[in-house]
RNA sequence: GCUCCCGUAGUCUAGUCCGGUCAAGGAUAUCGGGCCUUCGACCCGACAACGCGGGUUCGAAUCCCGCCGGGAGCACCA
């Protein structure tokens, strides 16, 4: 290497150096990631998990899980189910979290700091319907109530609290600047009543606080040193600043990234959840629902997940990348260690005229670049199994059965019954090559595609004695990985479809 | 409509805070070539970008103004 030439050349960012949190020390940070319990982790929360688990890496923090668990809507609910399957997820991407909170368990600390709000004459229990609300803050007008004083207020909390409303009948809003420029920021609901049932407190609530307030609670609660999270919530910061302006209270720093989109994952957690519940889907590691753990099942690592997304560092933009670019990324990182096999999708019986009776097998290496894999026997003999378009694709042309023979096909296929070939020879020629089984020996294999569908294929006999987590190489057809759940030895041989 | 954010090659991204070393770096895609009995991997090469218009300056991707384009928010969801 030229040392001294080396030196003039540009440092280049890698992947593992992000920029300094502000005012970050080392030893000193705490950071916390807060799914909502409705899905499985997917690719578009994978920023989230690698960004917040770098930074905790990086400064040897803590990593907090708080499940974001409050009622929700009935177009969002919270599913109990779900806790155990993020943590299941976190454990598979190797993100080990440092404690675990829910957001359900900490009402009576949301409602002490409600009290406090409600003293410094900070807000006002509105009583308006949810539509006229909306419509007075889009107008900037102020609703009767706005002007309560400070004992009605404090009466009306607690008539809320003790049940004297029903569900919508009662906020608690925030007094912002209503002649402020952003509509959006008007007079925000802080707490809201909901008699929906909680799959972990059940009806113990009814007087649930919305996001924003019950983040100024707990990630000063919690001693939380920077908010990592989507730049979707920056409304939510300033209403954080604002509530901890009120009360006096320095806060954590802000960090955003931007919405991350793969363009072949068309997410829509409310489907996954509805498919999987069903049992259309084939649980939450379906491919359909580019989840983590579907990821992690079609041969797609952790680390790939994370440099992909490490790649994107800490951008603002929104951005819509190809699901090349992560495949990409596994490539380098599984060819090395998947085995080559060959693998049929549609095949068609040929049988081989004038083939060598002796040549009933051939030895062909596990990878061409690295022997130490070993080598695997592949049955050959007369009869094979073709790829049914790349026969058709070639009338009496000369194709080769890649690493074994050359064969002519005929010009004119039989309508039905074997095709017969001819064999022309062994040497290496520059002709189409094709994939191949010896009759003699194949195994029936089980493909789990991309769209939910099994493909039913033949590959080489070898793939019978595959084991469960294997990653291999269908030539031309892309990576494959076996099914945890296969049975070794058991027919067809399962394997879920990685990518190209 | 209002608020905020973003705008570097087909797609991502570095650089923008602290203007010159950026006639713009990397990745991926595409196209050539090499290697190899894969359409995979690897190696070599090519293509290809600072949204537009003003201004400041000796000098602007970087600073200022305007415009245009894209996204998000305007939920008693998270």
């Amino acid at each position: 290497m030229g040392g001294a030439e080396a030196a003039a050349v540009r440092p280049v960012r890698g992947v593992d150096d992000l920029p300094e949190l502000p005012g970050a020390t080392r030893g000193a940070v705490v950071l916390r990631m807060a799914p909502f319990p409705s899905g499985a982790l997917h690719i578009g929360n994978a920023r989230m998990i690698v960004l917040n688990d770098y930074y905790r890496r990086k400064y040897d923090g803590k990593l907090l899980l708080v499940f974001d668990d409050t009622v929700g809507s009935e177009e969002k609910r919270v599913d109990a189910e779900l806790f155990d399957v993020i943590r299941a997820d976190l454990d598979r991407c190797e993100v080990p979290v440092d404690a675990v909170y829910y957001k359900s368990d900490r009402l009576p600390m949301h409602y002490a700091w409600a009290e406090r709000v409600i003293a410094l004459g900070a807000t006002y229990v509105c009583l308006c319907p949810a539509a006229t609300l909306q419509e007075n803050r889009r107008a900037g007008i102020a609703c009767a109530e706005r002007a309560q004083p400070l004992g009605e207020t404090h009466a009306l909390w607690k008539k809320m609290l003790d049940g004297g409303f029903g569900p919508g009948d009662a906020v608690l809003r925030l007094k912002t600047d209503l002649a402020g420029p952003d509509p959006a920021f008007r007079d925000r609901v802080l707490f809201r009543i909901s008699d929906l049932d909680h799959p972990r407190v059940g009806h113990r609530w009814r007087v649930w606080p919305l996001l924003e307030f019950s983040w100024a609670v707990d990630d000063i609660e919690l001693g939380v040193t920077h908010v990592l999270r989507g730049k979707d919530l920056v409304m939510e910061d300033r209403m954080q600043r604002y509530l901890w302006d009120l009360l006096g209270i320095r806060g954590p720093p802000f960090v955003h990234w931007g919405l991350l989109r793969v363009r072949e994952a068309k997410i829509s957690k409310s489907k996954s959840y509805a498919e999987v519940k069903s049992g259309l889907y084939d649980g939450w590691a379906d491919p359909r629902t580019w989840s983590l753990a579907s990821l992690m099942r079609r041969g797609i690592s952790v680390e790939s997940v994370r440099a992909f997304t490490m790649s994107f560092g800490l951008s603002l933009a929104d951005i819509e990348v190809p699901a090349e670019t992560l495949y990409a990324e596994n490539r380098v990182r599984i060819d090395p260690l998947a085995r080559r096999r060959m693998y049929l999708d549609d095949p068609v019986e040929v049988v081989v005229d004038g083939f060598p009776p002796e040549l009933t097998s051939v030895e062909l290496p596990n990878h061409p670049d690295r022997p130490e894999l070993g080598m695997r026997t592949v049955p050959a003999g007369g009869t094979f199994y073709l790829p049914r378009a790349d026969v058709a694709a070639h009338p009496g042309e000369t194709v080769r059965l890649k690493d074994l023979a050359n064969l002519d096909l005929p010009a004119r296929l039989p309508v039905s019954g074997p095709i017969r070939a001819t064999f022309a020879g062994r040497e290496n020629r520059r002709v189409p090559r094709l994939q191949w089984a010896g009759a003699a020996g194949v195994a029936q294999v089980d493909v789990l595609d991309l769209d939910g569908r099994h493909r039913q294929g033949l590959a080489e006999a070898s793939m019978a004695r595959a084991a469960p987590g294997d990653l291999y190489q269908f030539e031309r057809v892309g990576f494959v990985r076996v099914e945890s759940d296969w049975v070794p030895g058991t027919s067809p041989v399962r394997v879920c479809y990685g990518h190209p």
